[in-house]
DNA sequence: CAATTTTTTGACCATTTGGTAAAGGTTACA
DNA sequence: TGTAACCTTTACCAAATGGTCAAAAAATTG
């Protein structure tokens, strides 16, 4: 009688943990691809294997099943922003971060493409989180300026620095087919950005 | 009774003009900011200030204003990519490159939108053009890696180095909601991306 | 294993959506 | 200025969509 969704202080049962994480699973498949608007409850209940009335027993609104991907979502996604460190050495910190940027959008391009989805669209669902983000980007851009002050690093803009990394990075989940289409089967292309965005960020900016 | 959308052979009358480019121009808006199945015909007739079946004698289906736009679009859009002139001075030619890349992103932010929702939802409406910049790339990235063969560029993928141009510029476009939350009223965003630009390209490719 | 709780399903519903038909209103041109 | 071509609107339709409900089927538990 009592709903899951509903299941505040109540245990989890394996079943309800088993089905929630499928449905997320395939909730990301399909919202990544088509964005919020473009999904339908009836795609993500087939790529889930269940009927559309049991995916909606679980998650009570398609809103929902969004909030709990984006949720998810930006408290991975950030980490390696947050793990910029002001007592590490600058060309190595950035270095780091651009390689930690690009093996994320190797490792998780739905939750790349979900995001870019909810950005291109205006971001209507995700205004406080972007406070939290414009905070923690000042933090770093900061100590990033103190950087480049301080003749460790190339005297650039901390904000553009960080929006070039983001956008190199992001564009290879984001523009994969894109990305296919040109290269075809060309080899390693991991490696291959990678050891170019190494040489562009770190020559762009060696002080 | 003979229908303008069917008016091959026709001229198009004053009214044809005119309502076919208020149709365009709100789907514009509507589908850069929606994608496509995100975007319904009332939200855009309602941006063309017309009424839907008015709209719809106009162009007979959703498709076919969205193929128009996207047909309009990468006619202009690798126009800075086919400039690059393999006669021109190397640093230079990416210079401009960038530059126009931004100012394009500047100027058409919603075709830029456009062009992303496509590619972000798997690019299937534009097979076709797809291979058409397979093969332009490939002629511009041939030009570049000689360039870097002689000397006169740093050693680096032209693929990836078109990637990362497209990346850095198309992301003032695409993500323009999230870089004005970051960057809040701060200044003239155009002038000091297109500084940081300049920079990052010169530094990290210079020989 | 019976009682209770949780999960699944099929039928259903209101709204939205892409698109049509036909009739009334407007233009342009002879 | 009449009329044929063009434009606009009202009313409508079938399919898709987000979501509900009550009853059947599994699980869990005492």
């Amino acid at each position: 009688m009592s709903k899951p969704r509903a299941a505040e202080t109540q245990r989890r049962t394996r079943i309800q943990a088993e089905k929630e994480e499928q449905i997320l699973e395939a909730a990301l498949e399909v919202f990544s691809r088509n964005g919020f608007r473009g999904s339908t409850i009836d795609q993500i209940a087939e790529a889930a294997e269940m009927s559309k009335p049991n995916l909606l027993y679980y998650f009570r609104t398609k809103e929902t099943i969004h909030r709990v991907l984006i949720d998810r979502l930006l408290n991975t996604w950030l980490d390696p922003l947050r793990a910029i460190d002001p007592d590490g050495e600058p060309l190595g910190e950035i270095r780091s971060y651009v390689r930690r940027k690009l093996e994320m959008a190797r490792d998780y391009p739905r939750e790349s493409r979900l995001f870019a989805n909810e950005v291109l669209q205006g971001a209507p669902r995700i205004q406080e989180e972007m406070k939290d983000l414009k905070v923690l980007v000042k933090e770093k851009a900061e100590i990033i300026a103190g950087w480049s002050r301080a003749g460790k690093l190339a005297d650039c803009d901390p904000y553009h620095l960080i929006f070039s990394i983001w956008a190199t990075t992001q564009h290879y989940a984001d523009f994969d087919v894109q990305v296919r289409a040109i290269l075809g089967k060309r080899g390693d292309r991991f490696e291959d950005a990678a050891r170019y965005l190494d040489q562009l960020f770190l020559n762009g900016l060696k002080p």
